[in-house]
DNA sequence: CAGAAAATTGTAATCGATTACAAATATGAT
DNA sequence: ATCATATTTGTAATCGATTACAATTTTCTG
């Protein structure tokens, strides 16, 4: 691979004057710039990132930190992300810290040592204190998950209004024992939609269970289905359910399938995150959609404007309630 | 962010002394050591990777080129691949081509320019030439699709061989009739996939019609529903299908669904990955099962020993046919 | 055509690390 | 105490780019 040097050789001028042919092309005459453009061609050059980035302190690169990209609901916002960052001539890295502190460390570094202009995170573990640290010098955006009262700009959507919608819907449909299959409440999303869960019941002067309220380990289809397991054991079974992720909901489908019982007739079931496959399941589940591609845009829009030193403001984008099959009955 | 001058100026050492501290811990004494660990410590140093990368060539870093992480069959390969990494200290980036020829090229250039150390690529749509020119002084794992006869060094699965065991289960089960929804066939595993198909009907004197192979763009669920809609309008229906993947037999099972049939009384199914929805949909869908965790692990040791300068050879691992509902009739 | 102004090009410092080599210091032998 | 040797530390070049400033060339004006 040639440098600069080699390219100025060739083309019998400085490398100041490559340079200037690659970048802002001020002030080079045509014959120069014509011969350093055949340089370039025949020794199939391409400027070093790593020379440039030293120099210029400036990688053109976004972190994106997720906890794990199993979860399909990241894909979305993903495309949003990758999108808005290729237009505005930003790329983006993936970064799966599988909630583990070190992974996020590194990532962490990459920021400081500049191999990074900035980071999204959508990782509801993330370690907020070290990320607080490092927003005071670095661009920070955090999507989805937020901190409440925090300094580092948010894109998310209303969980606890979300969640009232969800289980007023199932409340209107005749429902009176709702139970709900939250993950754990040390999540923000997830005290705000327990949250949003009993405003609803409480409105209707329904009783609020704790044998209803389930909290799962993580948001694998297994842990829903082991809910729905749980639930269906107990004596005052609910006849319907609220699951926080549409993962989880799905796993409580299929716990239900297996039991004899048939949704939405005997039980009606809502998810949450709208991802791709609720649509595929029999029955089809009704959810409540997230903005996920725009939520992707907004926060890649915000990440770039804070690397440019403007101010950002935090975002609550709007969601549905996408009523399908599962609460159909 | 202090840099190396500052931490030597604040130890009172030159900058060598520091590095030494940092790296090798080559003669330097006791007492010099603790003074440069203080000053580190003080000032929260952190090696720049980008100084380092600059001088060194080298950046401890993976790509991972896939062309979308919205098919979870990555997500297990992408595991394998990280904890490989992280265990020999490297780390990975992710990158979605979206099939898109301008971002890969913008990834291959991170490579060339020494920003990675190496590319593993399971993205099918790949520009193989190009490729195939990165190959020549850069280290590149194929893995999943990958070239025949081609010189770069691959891990995938037998996916003719899966094939043909497929749909030989399907023939036992007594179906004649078997249609097969294959991707486009300008994948190799596509191409492979319908040869073990047509091998299995051949041996057992099964017609081979052109109106039961259907070719879908993707493998989004879609696809596979769009499909499905298609065979079921044929005067001749089939009584079985093959779908060389399972996001698109899923997209089948719903078609099916809408229509009045019933799997797997009227019409078996087989799919090919065994991602997580496959145990998650009703009924439970009968795959053939990727190593994708072994695959991942497997690309990655085989990137790092080609990194290290090593010769490594192509590896054709083992797969499995997991029987579920979906071809219990 | 001389001289001023404008346009073009080159020189060299810089970003933050590593490391060969040289210099300084410490240790040991006699 | 002196010299040889071993250990520790420092100096300066290097990686590949960008860019302020200086130097040179071109163009314009009278």
């Amino acid at each position: 691979m040639a440098n600069i040097q080699q390219v100025a050789q060739k083309a019998g001028v400085s490398v100041a004057t490559v340079s200037r042919v690659l970048n802002h092309a001020t002030s080079v005459s045509p014959k120069t710039r014509l011969k350093v453009e055949n340089a370039i061609r025949e020794l199939n050059y391409e400027p070093s990132m790593l020379g440039r980035n030293l120099r210029n302190s400036e990688s053109r690169l976004l972190l994106v930190l997720l906890p794990s990209i199993s979860n399909p609901f990241y894909t979305e916002v993903i495309n949003g992300i990758q999108n808005t960052a290729i237009a505005n001539s930003y790329n983006i890295l993936l970064c799966e810290t599988d909630s583990n502190p070190q992974r996020e460390n590194i990532y962490f570094n990459m920021i400081k040592n500049k191999l990074a202009d900035g980071v999204i995170s959508m990782d509801p573990t993330v370690n907020m204190q070290k990320l607080n640290e490092l927003a005071e010098s670095h661009p920070v955006i955090l999507c989805s998950e937020y901190e409440e009262g925090g300094s580092i700009p948010y894109v998310t959507i209303d969980s606890e209004l979300a969640a009232y919608q969800a289980v007023k819907h199932l409340i209107k449909l005749g429902n009176k024992k709702i139970a709900l299959i939250n993950s754990d409440e040390k999540f923000l999303y997830s005290r705000q939609r327990r949250s949003g869960y009993e405003r609803a019941l409480q409105e209707f002067d329904l009783p609020i269970r704790d044998e209803w309220i389930y909290h799962t380990k993580d948001l694998e289809f297994q842990n829903g289905v082991q809910a729905m397991r749980m639930l269906l054991e107990l004596e005052e079974k609910p006849t319907a359910i609220f699951a926080v992720s549409d993962t989880l909901a799905i796993g409580a489908l299929k716990g239900i399938n297996g039991s004899g019982l048939h949704v939405p007739n005997d039980l009606a079931i809502v998810g949450f995150d709208n991802i791709s496959f609720s649509n595929m399941t029999n029955p089809t589940l009704t959810t409540v959609s997230q903005p996920m591609y725009k939520m992707g845009v907004t926060a890649a829009n915000m990440l770039i404007m804070s690397i440019k030193g403007e101010q950002v403001e935090s975002i609550v984008l709007d969601h549905d309630l996408i009523i399908r099959e599962s609460t159909m009955g």
